[in-house]
DNA sequence: GAGCACTGC
């Protein structure tokens, strides 16, 4: 290798001062031939390509390229892809790219690749395997060739953008020519893109119009061990269209040592592994059961400040309130160590989803400075939710807190109710949480559960979220994926078949499938929206209600975070703006008021951020709104799908609203027990639910129809509507087909608005 | 009269 730097050195001597004539020449699309060693043997050759340009790639061969030989072209003055001179930075990266332990198994991988249509890459953290194996399969599937592209899969935004901008860099190209990613609102890619970082879920959404996914030469699938929706989903049609495909290759890259288990599923695949670079991490266990893992977190928090060496603290509790407790706590105490003991300062960062992104960047200031030369240290600590088990990575965390305890999606088929429930984590996600510790210097993790309970209770893996969700929207998709056997569909996990039946009969009621389980035409439109399918069909529907336009709004307001702010100092202040948006027939018209208010702040040339401070509502949600609903908007254009209003003044305008709401929603409703009662039941379900104190309604309807069921200190149903039971019977026939009803309350109240319906349209005929 | 783990299309 030393050779090579050596040559190209000498090289750049000798060139100096000739860069803007080479330059030239290539922009003439003449190739300098002379400039490029590489190419001596093809002298003679014929142009093989239309710009006149000879590619030093052209040495290579498809599925044949060497590890030397891709390290040749890398070292080259000349970028083989682009035919520019390469950059003074490039040169740089490159020799820290080789300084990877990936990059010792260059030639290993490449073996593998080019033996097996499938293989599985193992991978832990700092290996390099993300940016690294999609360049090295780059150099070996040549798509300039081919035409074709290598896709590589990221569970998150952030991490497919920030990633294909890395290796845009290591690649000297610029990011969206040669290098792109795509994700929901933004595909930055090319004609000339040969290398794709995107979301699983966008390939996916791809996959439903090109079921072989035609136009990739490989597919690798990051982060599989996360084990996302998506990412479930994908695994088991790659498996599908490998066989129809078999000039297709697939690589699943996975950090865990759980890679047998991909290793089984995909045929017996064969395995690379990669050690990683991290530093080694001390764990300690409580002796004892701790009973209030909050109080147990603080006290750890404060030792560790008071004992240890220098160095940052990350404390991983389960949500917003637990977090700001503590952090309270950890402030107050550490006053009192400051004044008695001398201790160092400590800076507290809460660190959870909701917390707007200004806030969420504080946690990268750097430690306080010790209070005068030579004191006691100062150190951060971070208290996080599980958003630092995988989305962000802190350096210089030296200490990790596990409380053994996250927030996770739970979903009851019987019920059908998803919650959220404070369960024990997996032994794979103490093992992560402990490896936060290790990444700049070697560190100590105190787990506040016993060396045996981690042995003996914590699950190996959390559970894949495919076994804790609804799956309606999975299995409107999977049909629109063109899988037809449902049953047989190979994924990794198969869900419950209550879950599955659910999810079809869900589907079915909604006229998404019809009573064979076949996809119909509404239902393939459904599939074509980024939402659930009860919104879909709601948006589908509502130009029947003539507004389409105010329900597109609707849709978007209710896909995004809670737009009404309610800061803890501000609450009342807070609930009184509220009131000035609120619709007295409930919470679906309130919030359309309020984006109707903010988009008239917006055009009136208010500052919109103030105007929004000023309401209690957050401008950022309300800005992804109107994203969502301009996606939601070329969507139904592109079907044809009308877009009209009601008339403002005309007294139908909120009537026609809330019943187009019932088009989707006709399954999410429910009946006041009793004239004087507090308590709703849920239709068909019979669950006893309150209506969410966050609403607007104040006069107890006695039919409401709502947006989600929540399962917190009680069963809730939240952001809910007043509606008439007669629209039920017009809108939904068949679910409110009385025969089909229980015994109960309900089922009379129903019958009663049947008959009165009948004598009503019997009144008429005799006329 | 209460809350919102985290993602994604």
């Amino acid at each position: 290798m030393s050779d090579t730097k050596g040559s190209k050195r000498s090289n750049t001597e000798e060139e100096d001062g000739s860069q803007d004539s080479k330059r030239l020449k290539m922009a003439n699309g003449k190739t300098d031939e002379k400039y490029n060693p590489y190419l001596a043997h093809h002298y003679d050759d014929n142009d093989n390509s239309q710009n006149g340009f000879q590619s030093p790639l052209d040495q290579l061969q498809r599925h044949n390229t060497t590890a030397q030989q891709a390290a040749k072209l890398e070292d080259l003055d000349a970028n083989p892809w682009t035919s520019q001179p390469h950059s003074q930075r490039y040169f740089g990266i490159l020799k820290s790219r080789r300084d990877l332990p990936v990059h010792k198994q260059r030639q290993e991988f490449l073996d593998m690749y080019h033996s097996s249509q499938i293989l599985v890459f193992v991978g832990e953290t700092g290996s390099g395997k993300t940016t690294q194996i999609p360049q090295y399969v780059l150099y070996d599937e040549l798509p300039h060739q081919t035409g074709k592209l290598i896709a590589c899969t990221q569970p998150r935004r952030v991490a497919a953008m920030s990633v294909a901008q890395r290796v845009a860099n290591e690649l000297d190209v610029e990011l969206g020519q040669e290098v792109g990613y795509s994700i929901r609102f933004e595909n930055r890619t090319g004609p000339k893109t040969m290398l794709k970082y995107m979301t699983d879920g966008q390939l996916l959404r791809e996959a439903m119009h090109d079921h072989d996914m035609s136009r990739y030469s490989t597919i690798i699938i990051d982060e599989a061990h996360e084990r996302t929706l998506a990412t479930d989903i994908l695994m088991a049609l790659l498996k599908q269209i490998a066989e129809r495909r078999k000039d297709l290759k697939i690589i699943v890259m996975s950090a865990t040592l759980d890679a047998q288990k991909f290793q089984t599923y995909f045929f017996n695949a064969p395995l690379l592994a990669v050690p990683g670079r991290t530093f080694p991490v001390e764990i300690f266990y409580t002796p004892e059961p701790e009973r209030d893992y909050v109080e147990a977190s603080v006290r750890t928090v404060l030792q560790i400040h008071a004992a240890e060496p220098e160095g940052d603290i990350l404390l991983f509790l389960t949500g917003e309130e637990e977090i700001e407790d503590a952090c309270r706590r950890i402030n107050l105490e550490v006053d009192d160590m400051i004044r008695e003991s001398d201790a160092g300062p400590l800076k507290v960062y809460p660190l959870y989803g909701t917390l707007p992104p200004a806030q969420q960047q504080r946690i990268f200031d750097k430690a306080p400075e010790p209070f005068r030369k030579g004191g006691r240290p100062g150190r951060k600590c971070i208290i996080a939710t599980n958003i630092a088990e995988t989305s962000l990575t802190i350096d210089g965390i030296v200490y990790v807190v596990d409380p053994g305890f996250s927030k996770q999606k739970i979903y009851n088929p019987r019920s059908r109710v998803e919650s959220l429930l404070v369960s024990p984590i997996s032994k794979a996600s103490a093992q992560q949480r402990a490896g936060r510790a290790g990444r700049t210097r070697p560190g100590k993790c105190f787990r506040l559960y016993t060396e045996k309970a981690f042995k003996g209770e914590l699950i190996p893996q959390t559970y894949p979220e495919i076994l804790r969700s609804n799956l309606a929207n999975t299995v409107l998709e999977l049909k629109k994926l063109g899988v037809e056997d449902l049953v047989h569909f190979d994924l990794m996990d198969p869900p419950a078949p209550e879950t599955m039946m659910r999810a079809l009969e869900e589907l079915n009621y909604l006229a998404c499938l019809d009573d064979d389980g076949e996809l119909t035409k509404l239902g393939s439109l459904a599939s074509e929206f980024p939402l659930d399918p009860a919104l879909a069909v709601m948006l589908i529907s509502s130009p029947e209600f003539y507004c389409s336009n105010e329900m597109l709004s609707i849709t978007s307001l209710l896909s995004v975070p809670q737009i009404f702010v309610r800061p803890n100092n501000a609450r009342k202040r807070a609930d009184e703006m509220k009131m000035q948006f609120a619709h007295p027939d409930g919470d679906h018209l309130t919030l359309l008021n309020a984006y109707h208010a903010f988009k008239g702040a917006e055009q009136s040339g208010s500052d919109v951020k103030q105007w929004c401070h000023e309401h209690f509502l957050s401008a950022r949600h309300l800005a992804s709104a109107d994203n969502v609903r301009t996606q939601l908007k070329r969507i139904m254009e592109t079907h044809d799908i009308e877009l009209i209003s009601t008339p403002f003044q005309d007294k139908n305008y909120y009537t026609n609203i809330r019943r187009a709401l019932l088009a989707g929603f006709f399954m999410q409703v429910a009946m006041r027990e009793g004239s004087n009662s507090k308590t709703y039941k849920t239709v068909k379900d019979d669950q006893l639910v309150m209506i969410h104190p966050s609403t607007v309604v104040s006069s107890p309807y006695d039919w409401v129809v709502y947006n989600e069921f929540v399962l917190t200190t009680k069963q809730y149903v939240r952001t809910v509507t007043n509606i008439r039971p007669e629209w039920l019977l017009e809108i939904a026939p068949v679910y409110y087909d009385v025969d089909t009803f229980e015994k109960g309350e309900i089922k009379t109240a129903l019958t009663r608005i049947t008959e009165k319906i009948r004598r009503r349209q019997a009144i008429k005929g005799d006329r």
